[in-house]
DNA sequence: GAAATATTAGACAGAACGGTCTATTTTGGG
DNA sequence: CCCAAAATAGACCGTTCTGTCTAATATTTC
């Protein structure tokens, strides 16, 4: 396959991103792309499809920074179990960090599959999609915190979740990333209160 | 002035808060609201000034049920300073769950400003009009907080904040207003851990 | 080098968009 | 009752939108 599918891709992170999913149109999308329009729907069967294509590669990308992130740490700190799951949680922060920073010179707007969910209709694959994303975060959070924290994990996990959520919505809104770094402070304060 | 005014704010309420802005047509509007479209233009110069209306109106709802929240606790509640902290805090969450049920019935789609915000130009009026509610918010928490704990209060009225928005956003993407509730249960264990 | 596959530019269609205009009717206050 | 203000229906305009089509040109693959 070409690289024109690659450039387009790239073309609607941007835009989609910085101007939004249903103000950026095919044409800004293919001029950004420097692209045929054919191009564009020899790719994708209709603007909809680019749509999922773009919730889905933003997905995979923060997956990979968080596991970049993950792998980093464990090459560096030791094995305690608590340690361990701290680490975990802080791969999660800086994950959302990394993928705000790496959009941060086109300008800072939070996280880009909630607000892509915001345009999109309730029930609809791309939000259902964005949904499990952000559930897929808890788990990994849960997950980290279980064999520390037993019961507590589900709900401290939710917590940390909305904290992380919450950050980033107002970071994106104060276009300051530096609020993650609060949150992520917080984060730290509250996993040494359970312990 | 006229009834119109308010059919075509009732009905683009609706609409951007159930399909987003950018989705939502002039004409599906006035369709909706039941009103010719000079009307509209006879009440809002642009779609862009009903679009601002439409994000100072859901403002001051926020304001109106919090209001309602703080009086309806204040004649119930003792007034010991430690209580009215927590009394503002809970009427701050319970205010966007009063918020949040006032339009279950069109489908819970989390914070309409935040989702609004998503849509709107980085810098824009309306991007800021959301930016300064949750500033608002924040600072309204943060207030009720200082008496109790001086330094601490801008600490915790920002995570509390940040709790509150994930929340929110987490509810919306779930459909499930039940994860405010948790939020709410959170907010107070941390407040208790505080004291 | 030939055949198959991508990519290109650009015209084009049909619909939806925001917004204007006219002309008529309804409404409400003095 | 009268008159000004408000609201109505609907045609209309220019633009923009997604998506299709044609036909020529690059690129890859065997």
């Amino acid at each position: 396959m070409g690289k024109a599918r690659q450039k387009i891709l790239d073309a609607s992170a941007h835009l989609f991103y910085t101007r939004g999913i249903a103000a950026t149109g095919i044409d800004a999308i293919i001029a950004d792309a420097g692209v045929a329009k054919q191009s564009l729907y020899n790719n994708f069967s209709s603007k909809e499809e680019l749509e999922s294509a773009y919730i889905e590669v933003r997905h995979q990308q923060w997956l990979q920074l968080f596991n970049e992130r993950l792998t980093r740490q464990d090459s560096e700190a030791p094995r305690e179990p608590r340690a361990e799951a701290l680490c975990t949680v802080l791969a999660v922060f800086d994950a959302y960090a990394d993928h705000a920073v790496s959009g941060w010179s086109q300008g800072f707007r939070g996280c880009g599959l909630l607000n892509a969910a915001a345009e999109l209709a309730t029930g609809s694959p791309g939000r259902q999609a964005v949904r499990r994303h952000k559930e897929e975060v808890e788990a990994i959070l849960v997950k980290a915190l279980r064999p520390q924290l037993e019961d507590r994990a589900a709900t401290l996990g939710r917590q940390l979740s909305f904290l992380l959520e919450g950050a980033i919505a107002r970071a994106g809104l104060e276009e300051d990333p530096a609020l993650l770094d609060e949150a992520r402070q917080q984060a730290i304060k509250l996993l040494e209160a359970e312990a």
